[in-house]
DNA sequence: CCTCCCGCTGGGAGCGCTCCCAGATTTCTG
DNA sequence: CAGAAATCTGGGAGCGCTCCCAGCGGGAGG
């Protein structure tokens, strides 16, 4: 219970000295068996534990990593995406043996103040940077630290290791599902093309529809923030233009979509088919249940955190890359269930 | 750049000694004006910090706290409460220059495998815990243990620091809001009784009511888990006993009820008036925007960091308790807006 | 019988910092 | 102008740990 017991006090109680004790809680091999019980014995008995701080002070690895999300992400971190990823990240890095220390910057004069405080005092192994803009300040300052550095979607610039899921190849999935399903008039909710992920996911519905013969009309896209208000703000503009089936580039963005579409009174899939993107709980409890993609946050968490440890500790050299296949979730709102799969031409 | 400067190598490259950059970097008095500025000089051209883990290897502290938030929350972490809080504690603590720790536990296992390691390690200066049950295992044991710990929310047992809102006082103001508007069956979706919150929000409304010669029919009552989907759940148990009035003990869950609502045909506030709690955008947002009791999320979080610290450096000794005040915010779905302020009696 | 080796153990050094004390220098006092 | 006080500076000790090396005893080999 006592808090401040050290290597030598448990040395003295168990009549040997510091680096014996010091070897049986490493698991190290010279150590007679009957020294090493019982020392065990008396570790056990005082509930000792090994101070960190020290040991950190002489490995210097300290077991923390961390986790920043910058600024202007308010509207984002509502997005349940981000609660996720968190969940994620902070699953594999207990199970890794990490600390995960979070770093929420709420702008960007608070970000550049706390950016050399945190990343040159040793405290932290690692970094986990999310939401990474384009042209991102924090990122062309930390590519130039000495710090491993792993970024959660893809950033747009080289030499860093990152880790993605496959946003252009959903995207295509996302536009081929519905032309095969007939529609015409297919529109886009589109996220920011200030972030990879926008412009990933933009460029391959796109990529998708002239795959078909089917460009994508200017009208027929209205980009969001990734904020279910943003969704329902871009479907009010893209009602007035008819379309029969839209994608919405995040599922948070699509139920803001859905809104929309009710209050114009526009049944879905029956008068729009609706599409999402992520994959996240709220697809599947929305009525209709939402078409979506799929993509795999907690294994996009769990390989951050576990590619950091190998930069770490020097396992793998940078930049490593990883990017994860998403999969195609078809439920209701794109009409797919409906007893006639070829809707009306209008 | 270099990360592995150290105090000496300052020294040398100003020509004096350790201890006088030391004082130089804490901003002690004795230092030779000229003397200081030339060390200064020298720290700047080199961007040199100190080392934190060295740094607290001899003071004891590492700036650091950690946030606790314990197993089956799962679906509280859904709860956008969760992301503001952690946003508000983040926040604050970036403020009074700590770092924050990020504990999500999966499940009790993990817990208790990790409990000892994180308390006990010496890295963290404080505990703030939060989601805390009624005879939760983990407050039991942390009580107990030597580390400063602060909660968010009302825990069940004695001596132990927290801040809380108001939850009996805002039920009780959300009950007299319904009675004064002149609803007769009043019911509500209230938090699981597992909870502090809970209870305090359930015996407010129902003190509330009694207060006003207006007994809580049993009938009238469903509980949910905090989330939306318990929350439309509850109100689909409810409407067969026409209630004309439902508070939902959070907002998450009212925005489940006006869903089950809706979903029945009823329209919100002229069929069945509708009040939250909480206050959180999604409050405002929804259609019709939810009347509903505001809580201070993010002083709430501020106040904890500002406790654990004065816990930490004692300038406060346990216990100290801060209960904030609630608010009633009055929008549509109560009815209140409406022409006829009394609405007919069925 | 001596040497060599091997298993095991103890203690010194040092991680980078803060604290404290003593010495060197300057300034103030009677 | 001597003596005392105030100001400034450097270095030792030590925070609790890991790493390394030397030393101890005993068994094997020549």
């Amino acid at each position: 219970m006592a808090e401040n017991l050290t290597l030598e006090d448990i040395g003295r109680l168990a009549g040997v000295s510091r680096s014996t004790v010091s070897r049986v809680i490493n698991g190290q091999a010279n150590v007679n068996p009957s020294v090493r019980s019982r020392v065990q014995e008396v570790i056990q008995r005082t509930g000792y534990t090994p101070n960190v701080v020290a040991r950190s002070l002489v490995s210097g690895r300290t077991g923390v990593i961390g986790l920043v999300i910058p600024s202007r992400v308010h509207s984002l971190f509502e997005d349940p995406y981000f609660s996720r990823l968190i969940q994620g990240i902070s699953a594999a890095s207990n199970r890794a043996g990490n600390t995960l220390s979070l770093f929420l910057f709420q702008n960007e004069e608070e970000e550049s103040a706390l950016y050399p405080r945190v990343v040159t005092s040793g405290v932290l192994d690692g970094l986990i940077l999310t939401a990474t803009r384009m042209a991102d300040p924090l990122l062309a300052r930390m590519a130039v630290g000495e710090i491993p550095l792993v970024i959660v979607g893809r950033p747009d610039v080289d030499g860093i290791s990152y880790v993605d899921v496959d946003n252009h190849g959903g995207a295509m999935l996302a536009a081929g599902h519905l032309v095969d399903l007939g529609y015409q008039r297919i529109g886009i909710v589109s996220a920011p093309t200030s972030t990879t992920a926008g412009v990933d996911r933009l460029n391959g519905f796109v990529e998708g529809l002239a795959l078909r013969g089917m460009p994508l009309h200017p009208d027929l896209r209205a980009d969001g923030d990734f904020s279910e208000e943003s969704g329902y703000q871009a479907m009010r503009r893209l009602i007035p233009h008819r379309p029969d089936a839209v994608f919405a580039a995040s599922d948070t963005m699509a139920v803001g979509a859905l809104w929309a579409l009710q209050e114009a009174g526009l049944r879905v899939p029956h008068d729009v088919a609706l599409m999402g993107f992520d994959g996240l709980p709220a697809s599947e409890k929305s009525n209709p249940a939402l078409t979506t993609v799929r993509q795999p946050v907690t294994d996009t968490g769990a390989r951050a955190v576990q590619m950091l440890n190998d930069l770490v500790t020097g396992a793998a050299t940078s930049p490593v890359v990883e990017v994860f296949p998403v999969e195609l979730v078809v439920r209701e709102s794109c009409g797919a269930m409906l007893a006639s799969s070829r809707p009306r031409t209008d």
